[in-house]
DNA sequence: ATTGTCATTAAATCCAAATTCAGAAAAATT
DNA sequence: AATTTTTCTGAATTTGGATTTAATGACAAT
Protein backbone atom coordinates (compact mmCIF):
# COMPACT_ATOMS: atom_id res chain seq x y z
CA UNK A 1 0.00 0.00 0.00
CA UNK A 2 1.21 3.50 -0.81
CA UNK A 3 2.52 5.58 2.02
CA UNK A 4 0.79 8.92 2.46
CA UNK A 5 3.78 11.17 1.79
CA UNK A 6 3.37 14.92 1.68
CA UNK A 7 3.94 14.96 -2.05
CA UNK A 8 1.42 12.29 -2.74
CA UNK A 9 -1.38 13.82 -0.71
CA UNK A 10 -0.63 17.16 -2.28
CA UNK A 11 -1.16 15.55 -5.66
CA UNK A 12 -4.27 13.83 -4.48
CA UNK A 13 -5.87 16.97 -3.21
CA UNK A 14 -4.88 18.79 -6.40
CA UNK A 15 -6.63 16.12 -8.42
CA UNK A 16 -9.64 16.28 -6.17
CA UNK A 17 -9.70 20.02 -6.65
CA UNK A 18 -9.61 19.63 -10.41
CA UNK A 19 -12.62 17.38 -10.23
CA UNK A 20 -14.57 19.72 -7.98
CA UNK A 21 -13.80 22.67 -10.20
CA UNK A 22 -14.75 20.79 -13.32
CA UNK A 23 -18.00 19.76 -11.70
CA UNK A 24 -18.68 23.32 -10.64
CA UNK A 25 -18.11 24.69 -14.11
CA UNK A 26 -20.13 21.95 -15.73
CA UNK A 27 -22.98 22.51 -13.32
CA UNK A 28 -22.87 26.25 -13.77
CA UNK A 29 -23.23 25.63 -17.49
CA UNK A 30 -25.76 22.81 -17.51
CA UNK A 31 -27.60 23.04 -14.21
CA UNK A 32 -28.29 20.30 -11.72
CA UNK A 33 -29.20 17.90 -14.53
CA UNK A 34 -25.60 17.99 -15.71
CA UNK A 35 -24.37 14.77 -17.40
CA UNK A 36 -21.40 12.75 -16.36
CA UNK A 37 -19.90 13.26 -19.80
CA UNK A 38 -20.21 17.01 -19.47
CA UNK A 39 -18.30 16.95 -16.21
CA UNK A 40 -15.69 14.71 -17.84
CA UNK A 41 -15.32 17.14 -20.71
CA UNK A 42 -14.75 20.05 -18.35
CA UNK A 43 -12.17 17.95 -16.50
CA UNK A 44 -10.45 16.88 -19.71
CA UNK A 45 -10.94 13.20 -18.93
CA UNK A 46 -13.18 10.32 -19.87
CA UNK A 47 -16.30 9.55 -17.93
CA UNK A 48 -14.61 6.40 -16.69
CA UNK A 49 -11.92 8.42 -14.96
CA UNK A 50 -14.50 10.48 -13.11
CA UNK A 51 -16.30 7.33 -12.09
CA UNK A 52 -13.06 5.88 -10.79
CA UNK A 53 -12.87 8.67 -8.23
CA UNK A 54 -16.56 9.22 -7.67
CA UNK A 55 -18.58 6.08 -8.39
CA UNK A 56 -21.71 8.16 -7.84
CA UNK A 57 -21.96 11.43 -9.72
CA UNK A 58 -24.34 12.84 -7.14
CA UNK A 59 -21.64 12.67 -4.50
CA UNK A 60 -19.28 14.64 -6.68
CA UNK A 61 -21.93 17.26 -7.36
CA UNK A 62 -22.72 17.66 -3.69
CA UNK A 63 -19.03 18.01 -2.82
CA UNK A 64 -18.58 20.48 -5.65
CA UNK A 65 -21.41 22.59 -4.38
CA UNK A 66 -20.19 22.51 -0.83
CA UNK A 67 -16.82 23.71 -2.04
CA UNK A 68 -18.45 26.39 -4.17
CA UNK A 69 -20.47 27.74 -1.27
CA UNK A 70 -17.46 27.69 0.99
CA UNK A 71 -15.50 29.72 -1.52
CA UNK A 72 -18.33 32.17 -2.02
CA UNK A 73 -18.58 32.77 1.70
CA UNK A 74 -14.84 32.93 2.25
CA UNK A 75 -14.42 35.48 -0.51
CA UNK A 76 -17.04 37.69 1.06
CA UNK A 77 -15.28 37.59 4.40
CA UNK A 78 -11.97 38.27 2.68
CA UNK A 79 -13.42 41.33 0.96
CA UNK A 80 -13.84 42.88 4.41
CA UNK A 81 -10.20 42.39 5.34
CA UNK A 82 -8.72 45.60 6.68
CA UNK A 83 -11.94 47.60 6.59
CA UNK A 84 -12.94 48.88 10.00
CA UNK A 85 -15.61 51.48 9.50
CA UNK A 86 -18.96 49.68 9.96
CA UNK A 87 -20.64 51.74 7.26
CA UNK A 88 -17.99 50.87 4.74
CA UNK A 89 -18.07 47.26 5.80
CA UNK A 90 -21.81 47.18 5.23
CA UNK A 91 -21.50 48.73 1.80
CA UNK A 92 -18.73 46.38 0.73
CA UNK A 93 -20.64 43.35 1.96
CA UNK A 94 -23.70 44.33 0.01
CA UNK A 95 -21.87 44.76 -3.26
CA UNK A 96 -19.75 41.64 -2.79
CA UNK A 97 -22.86 39.49 -2.52
CA UNK A 98 -24.22 40.46 -5.91
CA UNK A 99 -23.06 38.96 -9.19
CA UNK A 100 -21.34 41.51 -11.40
CA UNK A 101 -22.79 40.10 -14.60
CA UNK A 102 -24.82 37.18 -15.85
CA UNK A 103 -21.68 35.15 -16.47
CA UNK A 104 -20.70 35.01 -12.80
CA UNK A 105 -20.08 31.29 -12.37
CA UNK A 106 -20.25 31.22 -8.62
CA UNK A 107 -23.68 32.80 -8.43
CA UNK A 108 -24.85 30.81 -11.42
CA UNK A 109 -24.10 27.68 -9.44
CA UNK A 110 -26.02 28.96 -6.44
CA UNK A 111 -29.01 29.82 -8.61
CA UNK A 112 -29.08 26.37 -10.14
CA UNK A 113 -29.08 24.95 -6.66
CA UNK A 114 -31.81 27.22 -5.38
CA UNK A 115 -34.24 25.81 -7.87
CA UNK A 116 -33.31 22.28 -6.94
CA UNK A 117 -33.49 22.82 -3.19
CA UNK A 118 -37.27 22.66 -3.16
CA UNK A 119 -37.00 19.04 -4.29
CA UNK A 120 -33.65 17.90 -2.94
CA UNK A 121 -33.02 17.77 0.77
CA UNK A 122 -29.24 17.84 0.59
CA UNK A 123 -29.18 21.00 -1.45
CA UNK A 124 -31.85 22.50 0.76
CA UNK A 125 -29.69 21.89 3.81
CA UNK A 126 -26.61 23.33 2.16
CA UNK A 127 -28.36 26.46 0.96
CA UNK A 128 -30.09 26.97 4.28
CA UNK A 129 -26.74 26.78 6.02
CA UNK A 130 -25.24 29.29 3.62
CA UNK A 131 -28.17 31.64 4.14
CA UNK A 132 -27.80 31.44 7.91
CA UNK A 133 -24.07 32.01 7.79
CA UNK A 134 -24.56 35.13 5.73
CA UNK A 135 -27.23 36.31 8.12
CA UNK A 136 -24.82 35.81 11.01
CA UNK A 137 -22.18 37.78 9.15
CA UNK A 138 -24.53 40.71 8.66
CA UNK A 139 -25.75 40.45 12.23
CA UNK A 140 -22.26 40.79 13.64
CA UNK A 141 -21.62 43.71 11.36
CA UNK A 142 -24.84 45.45 12.36
CA UNK A 143 -24.41 44.80 16.08
CA UNK A 144 -20.86 46.10 16.00
CA UNK A 145 -21.98 49.26 14.25
CA UNK A 146 -24.81 49.70 16.72
CA UNK A 147 -22.53 49.23 19.70
CA UNK A 148 -20.16 51.83 18.31
CA UNK A 149 -23.08 54.18 17.91
CA UNK A 150 -22.61 54.37 14.17
CA UNK A 151 -25.87 52.58 13.39
CA UNK A 152 -29.28 53.15 14.93
CA UNK A 153 -31.03 49.90 14.14
CA UNK A 154 -34.72 50.16 13.29
CA UNK A 155 -35.38 46.58 14.42
CA UNK A 156 -33.44 43.72 15.93
CA UNK A 157 -30.32 42.84 13.99
CA UNK A 158 -31.62 39.39 13.03
CA UNK A 159 -34.55 40.89 11.18
CA UNK A 160 -32.42 43.39 9.31
CA UNK A 161 -29.72 40.83 8.54
CA UNK A 162 -32.26 38.38 7.15
CA UNK A 163 -33.80 41.01 4.96
CA UNK A 164 -30.41 42.09 3.64
CA UNK A 165 -29.44 38.55 2.69
CA UNK A 166 -32.86 37.96 1.19
CA UNK A 167 -32.55 41.06 -0.96
CA UNK A 168 -29.12 40.00 -2.15
CA UNK A 169 -30.38 36.56 -3.06
CA UNK A 170 -33.35 37.81 -4.98
CA UNK A 171 -31.44 40.44 -6.92
CA UNK A 172 -28.81 37.84 -7.66
CA UNK A 173 -31.47 35.84 -9.47
CA UNK A 174 -32.69 38.92 -11.32
CA UNK A 175 -29.23 39.86 -12.47
CA UNK A 176 -28.51 36.30 -13.59
CA UNK A 177 -31.75 36.38 -15.57
CA UNK A 178 -30.48 39.52 -17.29
CA UNK A 179 -33.18 41.89 -16.13
CA UNK A 180 -32.95 44.78 -18.60
CA UNK A 181 -32.81 47.56 -16.03
CA UNK A 182 -31.69 45.76 -12.91
CA UNK A 183 -27.93 45.32 -13.01
CA UNK A 184 -25.36 45.04 -10.26
CA UNK A 185 -25.25 48.76 -9.47
CA UNK A 186 -28.99 49.30 -9.52
CA UNK A 187 -29.48 46.31 -7.26
CA UNK A 188 -26.77 47.50 -4.88
CA UNK A 189 -28.48 50.86 -4.61
CA UNK A 190 -31.83 49.23 -3.94
CA UNK A 191 -30.36 47.22 -1.10
CA UNK A 192 -28.47 50.25 0.19
CA UNK A 193 -31.74 52.14 0.25
CA UNK A 194 -33.07 49.58 2.70
CA UNK A 195 -29.81 49.51 4.64
CA UNK A 196 -29.99 53.27 5.17
CA UNK A 197 -33.51 53.01 6.45
CA UNK A 198 -32.61 50.16 8.78
CA UNK A 199 -29.44 51.71 10.18
CA UNK A 200 -30.23 55.42 10.01
CA UNK A 201 -26.82 55.84 8.47
CA UNK A 202 -26.38 57.82 5.21
CA UNK A 203 -24.31 55.05 3.66
CA UNK A 204 -22.06 56.35 0.87
CA UNK A 205 -24.05 56.81 -2.29
CA UNK A 206 -21.34 56.61 -4.93
CA UNK A 207 -18.77 54.29 -3.38
CA UNK A 208 -19.84 51.54 -5.73
CA UNK B 1 -62.02 19.75 -42.10
CA UNK B 2 -63.63 20.18 -38.70
CA UNK B 3 -65.70 23.26 -38.09
CA UNK B 4 -64.70 25.21 -35.04
CA UNK B 5 -67.95 24.86 -33.14
CA UNK B 6 -68.31 26.13 -29.62
CA UNK B 7 -68.46 22.61 -28.28
CA UNK B 8 -65.37 21.52 -30.06
CA UNK B 9 -63.24 24.43 -28.99
CA UNK B 10 -64.47 24.00 -25.45
CA UNK B 11 -63.28 20.40 -25.54
CA UNK B 12 -60.05 21.40 -27.19
CA UNK B 13 -59.25 23.98 -24.60
CA UNK B 14 -60.20 21.57 -21.84
CA UNK B 15 -57.77 19.02 -23.24
CA UNK B 16 -55.11 21.67 -23.59
CA UNK B 17 -55.71 22.64 -19.99
CA UNK B 18 -55.28 19.06 -18.86
CA UNK B 19 -51.95 18.91 -20.59
CA UNK B 20 -50.77 22.19 -19.12
CA UNK B 21 -51.79 21.14 -15.65
CA UNK B 22 -50.14 17.77 -15.98
CA UNK B 23 -46.96 19.45 -17.17
CA UNK B 24 -47.11 21.88 -14.27
CA UNK B 25 -47.51 19.14 -11.71
CA UNK B 26 -44.82 17.01 -13.30
CA UNK B 27 -42.45 19.94 -13.40
CA UNK B 28 -43.19 20.92 -9.83
CA UNK B 29 -42.29 17.38 -8.86
CA UNK B 30 -39.29 16.76 -11.08
CA UNK B 31 -37.93 20.18 -11.99
CA UNK B 32 -37.03 21.54 -15.40
CA UNK B 33 -35.36 18.24 -16.31
CA UNK B 34 -38.76 16.55 -16.20
CA UNK B 35 -39.16 13.58 -18.58
CA UNK B 36 -41.79 13.22 -21.22
CA UNK B 37 -42.95 10.00 -19.55
CA UNK B 38 -43.40 11.77 -16.26
CA UNK B 39 -45.64 14.36 -17.85
CA UNK B 40 -47.54 11.55 -19.56
CA UNK B 41 -48.03 9.79 -16.26
CA UNK B 42 -49.42 12.93 -14.63
CA UNK B 43 -51.75 13.34 -17.59
CA UNK B 44 -52.86 9.71 -17.51
CA UNK B 45 -51.78 9.15 -21.12
CA UNK B 46 -48.98 7.59 -23.07
CA UNK B 47 -45.99 9.64 -24.11
CA UNK B 48 -47.19 9.30 -27.68
CA UNK B 49 -50.40 11.14 -26.89
CA UNK B 50 -48.47 14.04 -25.42
CA UNK B 51 -46.28 14.11 -28.47
CA UNK B 52 -49.32 14.14 -30.70
CA UNK B 53 -50.35 17.49 -29.22
CA UNK B 54 -46.89 18.87 -28.52
CA UNK B 55 -44.26 17.42 -30.82
CA UNK B 56 -41.64 19.28 -28.78
CA UNK B 57 -41.80 18.83 -25.02
CA UNK B 58 -40.04 22.15 -24.46
CA UNK B 59 -42.95 24.00 -26.04
CA UNK B 60 -45.36 22.32 -23.66
CA UNK B 61 -43.19 23.17 -20.68
CA UNK B 62 -42.94 26.80 -21.69
CA UNK B 63 -46.69 27.04 -22.20
CA UNK B 64 -47.27 25.32 -18.88
CA UNK B 65 -45.04 27.80 -17.11
CA UNK B 66 -46.67 30.76 -18.76
CA UNK B 67 -50.03 29.49 -17.62
CA UNK B 68 -48.68 28.87 -14.12
CA UNK B 69 -47.33 32.38 -13.81
CA UNK B 70 -50.51 33.86 -15.14
CA UNK B 71 -52.48 31.98 -12.54
CA UNK B 72 -50.13 32.97 -9.76
CA UNK B 73 -50.43 36.63 -10.68
CA UNK B 74 -54.19 36.50 -11.22
CA UNK B 75 -54.73 34.86 -7.86
CA UNK B 76 -52.78 37.61 -6.15
CA UNK B 77 -54.87 40.27 -7.79
CA UNK B 78 -58.02 38.36 -6.91
CA UNK B 79 -56.97 38.21 -3.26
CA UNK B 80 -57.28 42.00 -3.17
CA UNK B 81 -60.85 41.99 -4.44
CA UNK B 82 -63.05 44.13 -2.23
CA UNK B 83 -60.28 45.39 0.02
CA UNK B 84 -59.97 49.15 -0.04
CA UNK B 85 -57.78 50.17 2.85
CA UNK B 86 -54.24 50.55 1.44
CA UNK B 87 -52.64 49.17 4.60
CA UNK B 88 -54.75 46.07 4.48
CA UNK B 89 -54.14 45.70 0.77
CA UNK B 90 -50.42 45.84 1.40
CA UNK B 91 -50.59 43.24 4.14
CA UNK B 92 -52.71 40.89 2.08
CA UNK B 93 -50.44 41.23 -0.92
CA UNK B 94 -47.40 40.39 1.13
CA UNK B 95 -48.87 37.24 2.60
CA UNK B 96 -50.41 36.11 -0.67
CA UNK B 97 -47.01 36.12 -2.37
CA UNK B 98 -45.45 33.66 0.04
CA UNK B 99 -45.91 29.90 -0.13
CA UNK B 100 -47.79 28.55 2.84
CA UNK B 101 -45.73 25.37 3.04
CA UNK B 102 -43.05 23.52 1.13
CA UNK B 103 -45.65 21.61 -0.84
CA UNK B 104 -47.04 24.71 -2.56
CA UNK B 105 -47.01 23.59 -6.18
CA UNK B 106 -47.28 26.99 -7.73
CA UNK B 107 -44.25 28.40 -5.96
CA UNK B 108 -42.37 25.15 -6.43
CA UNK B 109 -42.78 25.63 -10.14
CA UNK B 110 -41.50 29.19 -9.96
CA UNK B 111 -38.47 28.08 -7.93
CA UNK B 112 -37.57 25.41 -10.44
CA UNK B 113 -37.73 28.04 -13.12
CA UNK B 114 -35.64 30.57 -11.24
CA UNK B 115 -32.70 28.22 -11.24
CA UNK B 116 -33.08 27.57 -14.93
CA UNK B 117 -33.48 31.21 -15.92
CA UNK B 118 -29.76 31.88 -15.60
CA UNK B 119 -29.21 29.42 -18.46
CA UNK B 120 -32.42 29.59 -20.45
CA UNK B 121 -33.46 32.80 -22.14
CA UNK B 122 -37.14 31.96 -22.46
CA UNK B 123 -37.54 31.29 -18.77
CA UNK B 124 -35.46 34.35 -17.99
CA UNK B 125 -37.84 36.49 -20.03
CA UNK B 126 -40.92 34.95 -18.46
CA UNK B 127 -39.64 35.38 -14.91
CA UNK B 128 -38.47 38.91 -15.55
CA UNK B 129 -41.89 39.79 -16.87
CA UNK B 130 -43.54 38.30 -13.81
CA UNK B 131 -41.19 40.19 -11.52
CA UNK B 132 -41.97 43.46 -13.26
CA UNK B 133 -45.70 42.87 -13.14
CA UNK B 134 -45.54 42.26 -9.43
CA UNK B 135 -43.47 45.39 -8.98
CA UNK B 136 -46.06 47.36 -10.89
CA UNK B 137 -48.78 45.93 -8.68
CA UNK B 138 -46.98 47.02 -5.53
CA UNK B 139 -46.17 50.40 -7.02
CA UNK B 140 -49.80 51.14 -7.73
CA UNK B 141 -50.69 50.06 -4.25
CA UNK B 142 -48.00 52.23 -2.67
CA UNK B 143 -48.76 55.27 -4.78
CA UNK B 144 -52.45 55.02 -4.00
CA UNK B 145 -51.72 54.84 -0.29
CA UNK B 146 -49.35 57.78 -0.53
CA UNK B 147 -51.86 59.89 -2.43
CA UNK B 148 -54.47 59.16 0.20
CA UNK B 149 -52.03 60.24 2.86
CA UNK B 150 -52.04 56.79 4.46
CA UNK B 151 -48.44 56.02 3.54
CA UNK B 152 -45.41 58.28 3.89
CA UNK B 153 -43.01 56.67 1.44
CA UNK B 154 -39.35 56.67 2.46
CA UNK B 155 -38.18 56.50 -1.17
CA UNK B 156 -39.74 56.44 -4.60
CA UNK B 157 -42.37 53.76 -5.00
CA UNK B 158 -40.36 51.84 -7.60
CA UNK B 159 -37.54 51.26 -5.15
CA UNK B 160 -39.85 50.10 -2.38
CA UNK B 161 -41.91 47.95 -4.73
CA UNK B 162 -38.83 46.23 -6.10
CA UNK B 163 -37.55 45.52 -2.62
CA UNK B 164 -40.88 44.10 -1.54
CA UNK B 165 -41.06 41.73 -4.49
CA UNK B 166 -37.42 40.77 -4.01
CA UNK B 167 -38.04 39.93 -0.37
CA UNK B 168 -41.04 37.81 -1.28
CA UNK B 169 -39.07 35.93 -3.89
CA UNK B 170 -36.16 35.21 -1.62
CA UNK B 171 -38.27 34.09 1.31
CA UNK B 172 -40.27 31.95 -1.07
CA UNK B 173 -37.09 30.04 -1.84
CA UNK B 174 -36.23 29.75 1.85
CA UNK B 175 -39.65 28.42 2.74
CA UNK B 176 -39.55 25.93 -0.12
CA UNK B 177 -36.15 24.76 1.13
CA UNK B 178 -37.78 24.13 4.52
CA UNK B 179 -35.73 26.59 6.53
CA UNK B 180 -36.21 25.37 10.11
CA UNK B 181 -37.16 28.73 11.61
CA UNK B 182 -38.28 30.69 8.58
CA UNK B 183 -41.86 29.73 7.77
CA UNK B 184 -44.66 31.66 6.10
CA UNK B 185 -45.55 33.73 9.14
CA UNK B 186 -41.99 34.60 10.10
CA UNK B 187 -41.24 35.62 6.53
CA UNK B 188 -44.39 37.71 6.34
CA UNK B 189 -43.38 39.54 9.49
CA UNK B 190 -39.88 40.16 8.14
CA UNK B 191 -41.30 41.71 5.01
CA UNK B 192 -43.87 43.66 7.02
CA UNK B 193 -41.04 45.03 9.10
CA UNK B 194 -39.56 46.55 5.98
CA UNK B 195 -42.96 47.67 4.74
CA UNK B 196 -43.54 49.60 7.96
CA UNK B 197 -40.23 51.30 7.64
CA UNK B 198 -40.86 52.19 4.02
CA UNK B 199 -44.40 53.45 4.46
CA UNK B 200 -44.30 54.83 8.01
CA UNK B 201 -47.51 52.95 8.59
CA UNK B 202 -47.92 50.66 11.63
CA UNK B 203 -49.24 47.84 9.48
CA UNK B 204 -51.33 45.37 11.49
CA UNK B 205 -49.13 43.04 13.44
CA UNK B 206 -51.45 40.11 14.01
CA UNK B 207 -53.71 40.16 10.97
CA UNK B 208 -51.83 37.22 9.55
C1' DA C 1 15.43 -3.67 -13.10
C1' DT C 2 11.29 -5.62 -11.31
C1' DT C 3 7.08 -5.70 -9.21
C1' DG C 4 2.83 -3.97 -7.87
C1' DT C 5 -0.46 -0.34 -7.38
C1' DC C 6 -2.85 3.56 -9.19
C1' DA C 7 -5.05 6.21 -12.79
C1' DT C 8 -6.77 6.22 -17.06
C1' DT C 9 -8.67 5.10 -21.62
C1' DA C 10 -11.38 2.98 -25.25
C1' DA C 11 -14.50 -0.24 -26.50
C1' DA C 12 -18.33 -3.24 -25.30
C1' DT C 13 -22.48 -3.54 -23.02
C1' DC C 14 -26.46 -2.14 -20.80
C1' DC C 15 -30.40 0.71 -19.93
C1' DA C 16 -33.81 4.12 -19.95
C1' DA C 17 -36.02 7.33 -22.35
C1' DA C 18 -37.36 9.45 -26.86
C1' DT C 19 -39.26 8.68 -31.15
C1' DT C 20 -41.84 6.51 -34.75
C1' DC C 21 -45.66 4.24 -36.59
C1' DA C 22 -49.37 1.03 -37.82
C1' DG C 23 -53.63 0.52 -36.51
C1' DA C 24 -57.53 0.70 -32.81
C1' DA C 25 -60.89 3.63 -30.65
C1' DA C 26 -63.53 7.69 -30.37
C1' DA C 27 -65.69 11.69 -32.22
C1' DA C 28 -67.43 14.36 -35.68
C1' DT C 29 -69.54 14.79 -40.33
C1' DT C 30 -72.32 13.39 -43.95
C1' DA D 1 -75.51 4.13 -40.73
C1' DA D 2 -71.54 5.02 -43.19
C1' DT D 3 -67.50 7.73 -43.64
C1' DT D 4 -63.95 10.64 -42.34
C1' DT D 5 -61.12 12.81 -39.09
C1' DT D 6 -59.10 13.13 -34.75
C1' DT D 7 -57.04 11.13 -30.87
C1' DC D 8 -54.58 7.75 -28.76
C1' DT D 9 -52.18 3.26 -27.76
C1' DG D 10 -48.75 -0.41 -27.80
C1' DA D 11 -45.07 -2.29 -29.86
C1' DA D 12 -40.81 -1.65 -32.50
C1' DT D 13 -36.88 1.19 -33.20
C1' DT D 14 -33.53 4.48 -32.28
C1' DT D 15 -30.77 7.31 -29.42
C1' DG D 16 -27.90 8.89 -25.85
C1' DG D 17 -25.91 8.28 -21.82
C1' DA D 18 -24.31 5.29 -17.86
C1' DT D 19 -21.68 1.49 -16.55
C1' DT D 20 -18.41 -2.20 -16.93
C1' DT D 21 -14.14 -4.06 -18.10
C1' DA D 22 -9.87 -5.47 -20.23
C1' DA D 23 -5.82 -3.40 -21.52
C1' DT D 24 -2.22 0.24 -20.89
C1' DG D 25 0.72 3.73 -19.19
C1' DA D 26 2.69 6.04 -15.18
C1' DC D 27 4.82 5.76 -10.94
C1' DA D 28 6.43 4.36 -6.60
C1' DA D 29 8.61 0.78 -3.68
C1' DT D 30 11.87 -2.75 -3.23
Amino acid sequence: MAKSTGRESRQKSAKRNDLLEAAQRAMAEHGTAVRLNQVAEHAGMTSGAILYHYPDLQDLLVDANRAGMERFYTERVAALEGINDPAERLTVTITSGLPVAQDDEEVRLLCALGGEAARNTIYAVLLTALFDRQVAMYQTLLDTGATQGVFQLSSDSLTIARNLVALEDAYGYRIMASHPTLDHDVAANLILDYARLATSHPLPVETI
